[in-house]
DNA sequence: TGACTATATGATTCAATACGCATATAAACA
DNA sequence: TGTTTATATGCGTATTGAATCATATAGTCA
């Protein structure tokens, strides 16, 4: 423990760190990254994403709720129904990198098996 | 429903859905954040981030283990101390871009909050 | 082998939260 | 206003997982 020890990092308040955590939350449930996935395709009103997703209303509504706490979903009403659409476009793309990722490490996995 | 309604996404398997809301998970800890933070100073042994951390020696050890199986930290083993390191390197850049965009929004509501 | 150090893990407790059901609210329309 | 439709929410239950303490395991050295 020397040179290398201390980059010396800007100290990262608990606060903000909390916050990120969260937002790592909110896409830590397979329902909410199912009812993203959905909004790919285009907005969609909630009952739309009931049917797409088989969720019930409930879980739907309640999701969309955490989506739109952590600032990735956004939401607007139009007479009855109520419209959810991906607001942080950047989301798709990180999904599907954590996706290849876990792809390329199962596979290495694999093939260590195979290979023994 | 019409036309947008089909990009016809390749459907995910709910298996897949799942693997990626574990991964997702393993960020969503203030701890395990603040232990992958400690180890973008370096490669750190698990008593060394004990220290750097302020969490228990069995937290981090569990912890750890959290992060290895996510594929985000490595370990090995040098005598007495295991020493652990990032092994997916994008991570850092990741939750830096996760923190800026909640830096955008917050301020963007405190804008709001002030121009009422 | 026995003592010592670093790490891992079993067991328990406790808090967070997802789900289901029922019901409340909000908007449209007769 | 009353009715119907779409969405939100209060509440109870069950599950998950994080923290803690105590203890087990692994490695080093005398």
């Amino acid at each position: 423990m020397s040179a290398l020890t201390h980059k010396n990092l800007p100290s990262v308040s608990d606060e903000a760190l909390g916050m990120v955590a969260a937002w790592f939350r909110t896409l830590s449930e397979p329902s909410r990254l199912k009812i993203l996935r959905t909004l790919e395709e285009g907005e969609k009103s909630i009952s739309e994403i009931v049917e797409a997703s088989g969720l019930t209303q409930a879980n739907v509504s309640r999701h969309a709720q955490s989506l739109v706490d952590a600032g990735i979903v956004g939401r607007r009403r139009e007479g009855l129904t109520v419209i959810c659409f991906i607001t942080d476009p950047s989301i798709t793309s990180l999904c599907d990198n954590v996706c290849n990722n876990l792809l390329k490490r199962l596979t290495h996995q694999v093939k260590g098996l195979g290979g023994s």
